[in-house]
DNA sequence: CTGGGGACGGGGCCC
DNA sequence: TGGGCCCCGTCCCCA
């Protein structure tokens, strides 16, 4: 619903990745919320048209209100993230003009702003800078997104920085690779966005403000010589520019508005030729001195994976974090999302932020973190999370080479100009690894061992692609597969959303996999099955055999398999295989019914219960007991019932092995009727239907209460008999009303104490054996 | 024991 | 390809 005065409302989270699976984590949510809440949330949104993906979405709920707004860039390059975009060549706007679709119809305007001094997102100028540093967790510069050139990046080169606090509208927060802006305040039709990073991360960071950074560029927009602002010691980076320097410091006082007046449009120009990072204006960069450029482009080329992947042996860890122990798992969340480690008050108050803001989302546990596809993706697993490395089997899986998000190779046509993303390479300048998309591991047992290797304890593991027969991951097991490596209920809670299985699943579900039998030591990989049906291709399970007609399906029913239940309740913490289960398991908390009987205006919370109670209006009673004919609403009803007919018959013929509950039925049965006895009254087939008839009789409860009440069995089963005949003859004439069984239920209409409901629908008749064991 | 409802899991289909 | 939606089935609880 389109608004006159569309908003962007806040708090909204738009990464920069902005991926589906992101949307669709933020959706954890139904529609509906509980009343009450003050906590602000984000909740779901009606998912974006298909074939539109230049659309996001936002929604908050605050104070038990619930507020979507729809928004769409359709002047801006497509959302995706930036290093996807950059494979693409979108249309360059004059400007960016945002349009918004606000479903709620009004103008929301209550921001939430936060001080998240998180991220590093230096060398911006005044307009389509457009440049972030990641740094890991030990401070280190990862890798810096480069989103200026306009045929190759996404929206996020319009995002610019401001230090006009008024101004601001955004604000960024690096969780773990990725960046997020975070909406502080509406943003109306064709505003600009401008991001904020306060005063304080920027002297703490030794950066200068947005508005001094445009004082380090020269009028054409090139960064100053190193010269012009050395300020640390050691070699400088070839764009040099802006370590940290006390000149800046100076200017972090310099009047905005001077700074503002400022060229506009600059760019690092010559850093972006050579391939270099922009200058992270002060920001510490410890290692990628000299060995950054050439090694940052094989690496973003996806040429090499990270030179502290786990998966290179005997490679030392140099960039370890100080603050961060592989070895305390405990406290270490699966990915920190602040790059200052767990424990700072920095990274506290994000997640406490996140928590608070987003409390239904499991991505943002407390110590939960945010999506990293990047990660698996890329499969360069810095030492710093140890926790995604990519287990040695995973590495088949992968295709080679891999497919990094960031450094993702522009597709063919599209000219590799330079690296968009620039890794900073170890210190030894070592090549990484390539092994760790060659090996071939062994399957089964072998794997589980392997497993028992504590960097090999990846929560994802339990994803589907990784499930190993006999291996079980379920959550409810908070032990490693093997025993081995403790999987404490810490790390379940943390477990990754499937925001952060997925990307894996992706990579090893898309491509051929390999799940052999249990015990099964095999080298030779082998994709998963491909069937066709009716000229249908069917994906196999390679563990129970089932077979699914999308992979997308087979994928959802790996996590059966392996346990893996990536959506995790933020109030019970319980675990589900699907989005769509947590969604309806919300509403246990919610109290939401959001479905109603049309007839009785009762309420239920599934489709499914109010589907089976609508059966009481309708008569419908699908379930029928293929002996005694009794119908029944639901399954588990019928269930119980058999037991009835499970009972013990102590009543056996000396002719044949029929027996029976009660005497009456033996005594009928001995009348003529049992098919070895002599004097047997008619052909085996007629017997058939006649035993089965009395069987029916003996089951029934009626018949109980016929012994209960002390009928005389001769005259009990004489009546039975006349009765039963006539049944069958009508039977014969083609006039049974209703079952064409041998137990008709025209014999219960015959006996008044045997009344039979009736119901035109249709039944679904167990297949229950008619002689019982 | 039957009947009714709540909750959840699995899977198919569509976008 | 993945997510959303829907349906079916199942288990459990309670009156």
């Amino acid at each position: 619903m389109a608004t006159s005065q569309p908003v962007l409302s806040p708090p909204a989270f738009v990464s920069s990745s902005c991926s589906s699976k992101h949307q669709a984590a933020l959706s954890c949510l139904p529609p509906r919320v509980t009343r009450g809440t003050d906590q602000p949330f984000l909740g779901p949104c009606p998912s974006p048209p298909a074939g539109r993906q230049n659309r996001a979405w936002c929604q908050r709920g605050h104070r038990g209100d619930v507020e979507a707004a729809e928004f769409e860039t359709k002047t801006l390059p497509a959302w995706g993230d930036v290093s996807r975009g950059w494979d693409k060549a979108p249309p360059v706007p004059s400007s960016p003009v945002v349009t918004h679709e606000n479903p709620t119809g009004r103008e929301i305007t209550d921001g939430v702003a936060r001080t998240w001094d998180l991220i590093t997102l230096s060398s911006w100028s005044r307009r389509r800078r457009s440049t972030a540093e990641i740094y890991t967790p030990g401070g280190e510069l990862h890798h810096f997104i480069d989103a200026r050139d306009p045929r190759r990046s996404n929206w996020m080169r319009y995002v610019n920085p401001t230090p006009d606090a008024p101004a601001q509208n955004l604000v960024a927060c690096q969780n773990g690779l990725e960046i997020y802006f975070y909406t502080l305040k509406p943003i109306v039709t064709g505003a600009e966005l401008l991001v904020w990073y306060n005063h304080e991360f920027a002297e703490r960071l030794q950066c200068p403000l947005p508005g001094e950074l445009a004082e380090e560029l020269e009028p054409d927009g090139i960064w100053k010589s190193t010269a012009e602002a050395p300020t640390t010691p050691g070699p400088q980076p070839p764009h040099g520019g802006s370590a940290a320097n006390p000149n800046l410091t100076a200017k972090l006082t310099k009047n905005k508005e001077e700074a503002e007046g400022e060229e506009d449009e600059s760019v690092d120009v010559e850093a972006l030729d050579r391939g270099l990072p922009p200058s992270p204006a002060g920001c510490r960069r410890p290692a990628w001195r000299g060995q950054l450029p050439q090694e940052a482009k094989q690496w973003s080329l996806g040429l090499s994976s990270f030179p502290n992947a786990p998966g290179k042996e005997g490679a030392p860890e140099k960039s370890s974090p100080p603050r961060q122990s592989a070895a305390s798992p405990r406290n270490q969340p699966v990915l920190n999302c602040c790059p200052y480690g767990p424990t700072t008050s920095l990274c506290k108050e994000l997640q406490r932020c996140l928590s608070s803001l987003y409390p239904s989302c499991p991505l943002y546990l407390p110590t939960g973190h945010l999506p990293q596809p990047y990660l698996y993706a890329c499969g360069t697993i810095p030492a710093h999370y140890p926790r995604f490395a990519l287990p040695p089997h995973a590495a088949p899986f992968l295709p080679a080479p891999p497919m990094s998000r960031v450094g993702e190779v522009p597709p063919l046509g599209l000219p590799s100009q330079e690296p968009q993303v620039h890794a900073r390479a170890q210190g030894d300048g070592t090549a990484p690894s390539p092994g760790l998309y060659t090996t071939v591991l062994p399957h089964g047992k072998q794997e589980a061992h392997e497993l028992r290797k504590p960097q090999d304890v990846l929560i994802s593991l339990q994803s589907g692609a990784f499930a190993f027969p006999g291996l079980d991951f379920g959550p409810k097991q908070h032990s490693s597969p093997a025993g081995g490596t403790s999987y404490t209920s810490e790390v379940q809670q943390q477990k990754p959303t499937s925001l952060l299985a997925h990307p894996l699943e992706a990579l090893n579900l898309s491509t051929p996999k390999f799940c052999p039998p249990a015990g099964r030591l095999d080298t030779t990989p082998v994709p998963y099955p491909l069937k066709k049906q009716n000229g249908k291709i069917k994906y196999e399970c390679n563990i129970c055999a089932k077979s699914f007609g999308q992979l997308s399906n087979l994928k959802v029913h790996l996590r059966v398999h392996s346990g893996e239940r990536p959506f995790q309740c933020h109030i019970c913490k319980k675990c589900f295989t699907q989005l769509a289960h947590l969604q309806k398991h919300h509403l246990v908390h919610t109290g939401e019914k959001p479905h109603e009987c049309l007839v009785c205006h009762k309420r239920f919370s599934s489709t499914s219960n109010l589907k089976t109670h609508l059966r009481l209006h309708s008569g419908e009673r699908p379930y029928q007991c293929r002996l005694c004919h009794c119908r029944f609403t639901q399954y588990v009803h019928l269930k119980l019932h058999k037991r009835l007919h499970e009972r013990k018959r102590p009543h056996r013929c000396p002719s044949c092995p029929k027996t029976y509950i009660h005497p009456f039925s033996l005594a009928l049965h001995r009348r003529g009727y049992c098919p070895l006895a002599p004097g047997a009254a008619g052909p085996p087939v007629q017997l058939g239907h006649f035993n089965a008839m009395i069987d029916h009789f003996d089951f029934s409860l009626d018949t109980e209460r016929l012994e209960r009440e002390g009928a005389d069995p001769a005259r009990a089963s004489g009546l039975l008999e006349n009765l039963i005949l006539r049944e069958l003859e009508t039977g014969r004439r083609g006039q049974l009303p209703r079952d064409k069984g041998p137990c008709s239920p025209g014999l219960h209409r015959q006996l008044p104490l045997l009344p039979l409901p009736h119901y035109s629908v249709s039944v679904k008749q167990e297949a229950f054996p008619l002689q019982p064991a």
